[in-house]
DNA sequence: GAGCACTGC
């Protein structure tokens, strides 16, 4: 963690002033830190940019990149946090005349960090961003002709694959963060290696954590050609790529494990808490759990020591939960600074590892658990589960606490436990359903998957799995080929498969309108604002109830949009009712996005102007829900005498999720649902009623009429 | 009676 050679520049906060008043500064300074890569905390802002630069642990290799990247066509550098290579690497390589061949193109998972970044790196350039240094994230294309350096979403790169599949606009590609291991990076990865083949002008750049570096490289390695295709490009023995190691510029933070396991590691997250307010000297605490429920718990139990605590050590304790679910304004709090002789105690679920850089930490408490999404393919179920860290999270984890001095971090287990979790997470590739994923691919004209060169290979049980869902939804033909129009149209939507299924058959239902404000609307994770407590929860489910109509989910979903637009988009609209008035917003752009696609995929677009209008009277409900059943079909389940539902395709037990409109009425004998969400029990998540003859109508190959007038499965 | 985190020409 200790950053050796850079060490001698570093002048550590504090040095040449009294602790305490320093080291509140600092922490405003960083404030306009929003991603992990970016610039987390800046002693230098009053030095110039271009001494800034140079004062960053990347400069000292800045001729080492040049020649590497001369020498060998792919490069994996190892760069710790803080080093600056994100905002540096591209400078480097505009300098030295890259661009004179083509862009430079720098990928980040996450879009707040490709902007934020592009900012920076425009500023220190001196000019607008938008000409020199641009950005492309999804709804957002802020590049010119001028733009030499462009930061994009993995998402956009695999977009700009299918348009121009030698990625000839580029020179050099750098894919940022590559150790997240997103689905777009490995699929971005893939498709890169045979680009590499043909374009042995392209310079690559993979920036990655010290774990998985070997394996990048070995993987980009085309010297010992281990596939049985034929190639002719560089027969020879010499590497293709190559690992740079980049210090960072982090403090030491010292790792404390417990001696002995404990049985319950959030009551242990809690007492590490207490012990750390009684001991140690003050700066903030962050603490790592799984879940929701597992903070509010923990934030419940710390508020019950808080004032014994202060009468005891004469410092205020402020608990402040962190979590995706909680409304903006709530996560603004964990990004306050305390007041004076307080010490604040961050309790937050994996969004703080790296989504979210909380300036200030010095202490860390790690229960060692995260909660992740795994896929079965035999039900298609997702599950929520939680299962240990990896090494490489429990090290991100750590050194959250030493930003801005040296910290401690705490790990709840021992350390025989940690040398027993493995070394990185599952990538995602091989976890969820891939039905997305192999569309994209055969859009891509890779028509034999099972044979697609993935840094990480799915299961094969997955890719049978996705294979089969686009062979129903008619997305592929027999052979395996995309079948044209519908499943190129398809891998075009940025939808699930099922969802551009629907949309793309809406015309035949003469529901265009109402489809794509469902499809839009299906984008949101929360529509609805839910208060915690009181008389606000009340009114909150009372609101609800007004858009609520016993169709289900998609028809509620349809008239709160067509609301919030009749209401002129009004943001106090929303208040009053409970919604959530920037989602709906953000709806309002998918929306205008979809309907875009279907113009010019020539959809015929019925163009008789929806009025809005409540209760629904204006829509033809039974067309619009056979429209969902055209898409859902194989998302059916029938209520079975013992009260629960049972999956219509092989008799799997499932329930209503209680945030369904449905949850609280008769239920229904036939529904299709959007997902199945696993936690304590298999629920579905926007769920409509149907007509159970709907089923074998809309999707005859999939369905046939049984003896006893009962929809079954052929295959079952 | 329930909600890990991201993302898309």
């Amino acid at each position: 963690m200790q950053p050796a050679g850079g060490r001698a520049f570093f002048r550590k906060p504090g040095d040449d002033s009294a602790q305490g008043s320093t080291w509140k500064e600092e922490r405003s300074d960083a404030s306009a830190d929003s991603s992990a890569t970016s610039f987390v905390y800046n002693p230098w802002k009053h030095y110039s940019l271009d001494q800034q630069r140079q004062r960053l642990p990347i400069y000292q290799y800045r001729n080492s990149i040049l020649y590497l990247l001369a020498k060998f066509q792919t490069v994996v550098i190892v760069g710790e946090t803080g080093s600056g290579k994100t905002t540096q690497i591209p400078q480097y390589l505009l300098e030295s005349g890259w661009t004179k061949t083509g862009r430079i193109g720098i990928t980040q998972p996450r879009r707040v960090a490709a902007i934020t970044v592009a900012q920076r790196v425009a500023e220190e350039r001196g000019a607008p961003l938008g000409r020199e240094v641009g950005y492309v994230v999804r709804f957002d294309d802020c590049t010119s002709s001028e733009t030499n350096i462009k930061f994009i979403t993995d998402g956009i790169l695999v977009r700009e694959m299918m348009a121009d599949p030698l990625l000839k606009q580029y020179s050099v590609l750098m894919l940022d963060e590559a150790h997240e291991r997103s689905i777009a990076t490995d699929i971005a990865m893939g498709l890169l290696k045979k680009i590499l083949r043909k374009r042995p002008d392209l310079k690559v750049i993979i920036s990655s954590a010290t774990l998985d570096a070997e394996a990048l490289r070995d993987f980009f390695d085309m010297s010992h050609s281990n596939t049985s295709t034929t190639i002719t490009k560089n027969n020879n023995e010499e590497p293709t790529s190559t690992i740079l190691t980049v210090e960072g510029r982090t403090f030491p933070v010292d790792v404390y494990y417990l001696k002995d396991p404990v049985p319950n590691y959030v009551t242990a997250t809690v007492d590490t808490v207490v012990k750390i307010h009684k001991a140690e000297p003050l700066g903030d605490v962050l603490v790592f759990l799984t879940g929701v429920e597992e903070v509010d718990h923990a934030c419940g139990l710390l508020d019950e020591h808080s004032d014994a605590l202060e009468a005891e050590t004469h410092n205020k304790l402020l608990v402040v939960p962190l979590y995706g679910a909680l409304p903006p304004g709530d996560q603004l709090k964990a990004f306050e600074m305390p007041p004076a002789r307080t010490r604040k105690v961050v309790i937050a679920t994996n969004i703080a590892e790296t989504s979210i850089t909380i300036n200030g930490i010095v202490y860390v408490v790690d229960a060692g658990f995260v909660k992740i999404k795994a896929f079965n393919p035999e039900s298609g179920v997702d599950s929520l589960i939680i299962v240990p860290t990896s090494k490489a999270s429990a090290e991100q984890r750590a050194g959250r606490a030493g930003r801005v001095r040296s910290g401690k971090a705490y790990r709840m287990y021992t350390e025989e436990a940690y040398k027993e979790l493995e070394d990185a997470s599952v990538p995602e590739m091989q976890r969820t359903s891939l039905a997305p994923v192999l569309l994209q691919l055969k859009a891509l004209g890779i028509d034999n998957v099972l044979r697609f060169n993935f840094p990480a290979p799915p299961p094969a049980t997955h890719v049978v799995q996705g294979l089969e869902l686009l062979y129903g939804l008619g997305a592929i033909d027999d052979n395996g080929k995309l079948t044209e129009p519908l499943g190129l149209h398809m891998a075009e939507l940025p939808l699930s498969p099922m969802l551009a299924r629907m949309l793309l058959g809406a015309a035949e239902f003469h529901c265009i309108e109402e489809a794509l404000t469902i499809a839009a609307m299906l984008q949101l994770e929360n529509v609805f604002v839910r208060p915690g407590r009181g008389e606000q929860k009340v009114n909150a489910e009372r609101a609800r109830r007004k858009f609520s109509v016993l169709e289900g989910d998609h028809i509620t979903l349809l008239n709160i949009y067509t609301a919030f637009v009749k209401c002129g988009k009004s943001s106090q609209w929303c208040r009053q009712n409970f919604l959530h008035y920037k989602g709906l917003c953000r709806a309002v752009d998918i929306r205008k996005q979809l309907e875009k696609h279907l113009i010019r995929m020539k959809i015929p677009h019925t163009n008789n102007n929806l009025e809005p209008q409540m209760e629904g009277a204006l829509y033809d409900i039974d067309n619009i829900r056979r429209c969902i059943v055209a898409g859902f079909f194989a998302n059916a389940a029938y209520l079975h005498p013992s009260g629960t539902y049972r999956t219509v395709r092989n008799d799997h037990e499932l329930h209503i999720h209680p945030a369904s409109v449905l949850y609280a009425e008769k239920p229904p004998p036939w529904v299709v649902f959007n997902e199945v969400l696993q936690t304590n029990q298999e629920f579905m998540r926007d769920v409509t009623a149907i007509e159970s003859h709907w089923l074998y109508e809309l999707a005859p190959h999939y369905y046939q009429y049984g003896t006893e007038g009962e929809v079954r499965n052929p295959r079952s």
